[in-house]
DNA sequence: AAACAGATTGCAACCGGTTGCAAAATTTTT
DNA sequence: AAAAATTTTGCAACCGGTTGCAATCTGTTT
């Protein structure tokens, strides 16, 4: 237990010690080089008398490859980006990268955040966004990094890896579940307004739904992805005439509306039905218990950093791909039991 | 490797374009370096004619500067964590740092963990954790890389920064804060039991009731910064003689006691007061109001962001420092009103 | 106009690794 | 046992920057 080796040592020190050249010791430590058992031997026993450790950055310098991944996020008001930040630190850990967890909330300008990756010459990009503009995940697609977008959707302007959810697919989901209640009127209460996330929920919502022209239908937006939005949006609708059931946006905004129903002396789901999205943990709390639509979180990190690996290796031929993954229905307590 | 036919542009190509050597180009982009106005001009042109941007990787091998700072998390669970990264990825990206996320949450071993931090030439390291056992901290700082120790506490076997809130003195402000209600029983519900962060708000709650001998004082351990740990433990002293008013470790711990305190018929705060800690967002929402100690989260990653910024600038006499930040509470609903 | 100080510049070595190539060592074949 | 094939090894050049030093260029001072 020395605590003198602050200062650190390097190949040529190992080789040194170990009586062999400096290639030798690098290649030691590289995957599939050829060394003889002998000399790994005598290196690997100078090196760890030494308490050597290989610089990675100047080992990027020369290899090109710094293994290194950009992690762009823009929201961090979303519960569900904490498990995300969890889920993919470990996903990329596990296969040998570093996260480096870029924060683009202040940021508007794509090709000042683009700068910040390629200087530090990250080997991929994440952006693990719903919201963030088109434009940024395009600048990234631009310079040549390879770049995956999670919880993104197809965009043909930019042909970049997709990984997520089919929004559409999503909104039909829940608008089969609130027919399946009977109800004859039906609402959506969609997040903002512009987020394509929530306008592909809507498209989807309202095809299931024009096919069933008896059934009156409703669409609100919260402006936001808070409590306060989907609170103040529900007490709006109640004074007017409420649907009988809603599918909210987001588990926060359900929970904001299911306050404001309750607060008006109406029961969830005795008189209102709702079914939320995201399945964060709060929506199995004890005095929620909200029904909810789940995306695959867990999957789609471990496709995102498949994808990142596998663009890292891949052929010349290699071609970016959208995956859309399936949303389940978590059965709760805020919608009336099916009854078949 | 990907076809990617963005091949960059070196240092060595500008110099060549503006007529002028390596050397010139070199300090045209480094601070405070010696270059004429007519040279800077022409390389500056050069450069944004090719689109140059500086290798930092290159640069940190010769300057031994990486700007790379590792943070250090092992707890995802918890939500202020999400606003702990979003604001120091803020504050380090402000200051021209990047952020090195790693995650924890599988590692035992703190060499292990060292040798991560330790090959990627971080300058500094920023452990966000109040839950990492000390070993961790203490072994960063044992390579000599700056570390800083956020929602640490002091800790006399390895001299490092932290930078925290007093959590002795918060559990004195929650003593009072119950005392003033004028209950004669008093709780405290905490966290898992070894957590040093409970059992300093433990020995500063106790601390003031001890001075108040009439009170009676119970003392109980939810296993878990959970929503079912803290139902279940509420609802197992609810069997028994539940006191009048408790600190929860936790706001989530805080909603799950409350929740079993009403399920069981009572209210709150009529029956049974409660004042949590963290000020989560959810504190704040219409159907939970919940009186609350806030710690300081801008001020903890402020000070601890600007500590990592002057330990890589100071002077070889620099001598790390212990920051206990002050927590205020929050008034809401939770407790009955003060009555003076 | 000569002498001198200060600012700018380029050379070349270096940061800590990797890797193509040819020589050296080892193993296999004949 | 010699020749051929294969594996190991070290040299030296390179990755893309920085920087000490000496040479050159400016602008002053006398």
């Amino acid at each position: 237990m020395r605590g003198s080796n602050k200062q650190k040592i390097t190949l040529a020190e190992v080789a040194e010690r170990a009586g062999v050249s400096r290639s030798a010791v690098s290649r030691t430590f590289t995957q599939g080089a050829s060394v003889s058992t002998a000399t790994r031997a005598k290196v690997l026993s100078a090196a760890s008398e030494l308490g050597y450790r290989p610089n990675l950055l100047a080992r990027s310098l020369s290899t090109g490859i710094s293994g290194l991944i950009g992690v762009v996020a823009n929201n961090f008001h979303n519960p569900i980006y904490l498990e995300v930040f969890d889920l993919m630190t470990r996903a990329l850990q596990a296969l040998g990268y570093k996260t480096l967890l870029i924060n683009l909330t202040d940021e508007t300008d794509p090709d000042r955040s683009v700068e910040l990756l390629n200087q530090y010459q990250v080997d991929a990009v994440v952006v693990a966004s719903s919201t963030l503009p088109l434009g940024f995940a395009e600048a990234f697609s631009v310079t040549g990094i390879p770049t995956v977008h999670a919880f993104g959707r197809d965009n043909p302007r930019a042909p970049l890896d997709v990984v997520g959810i089919d929004n559409i697919e999503a909104g039909r989901i829940a608008a089969r579940r609130l027919i399946q209640c009977g109800y004859q009127h039906i609402g959506f209460l969609g997040g903002p307004e512009r987020a394509t996330s929530t306008r592909d929920r809507l498209e989807g919502f309202l095809d299931v739904l024009n096919s069933h022209p008896r059934i009156k239908t409703q669409v609100e937006f919260a402006g936001d992805y808070t409590f306060e939005a989907g609170f103040s949006s529900m007490a709006g609708l109640l004074l007017k005439q409420p649907a009988q059931g809603y599918f909210c946006a987001d588990d926060v905004i359900s929970i904001g509306a299911m306050t404001a129903v309750r607060k008006s002396a109406r029961g969830v789901p005795k008189d209102i039905g709702v079914i939320g999205f995201n399945n964060m943990e709060i929506a199995s709390w004890e005095n929620i218990r909200l029904t909810t639509v789940a995306q695959p979180l867990k999957d789609i990190i471990d496709v995102a950093s498949a994808r990142v690996d596998s663009a890292l290796k891949a052929q010349p031929g290699y071609q970016p791909s959208v995956t859309l993954l399936p949303c389940t229905v978590v059965e709760r307590d805020t919608l009336p039991p099916i009854t078949d």
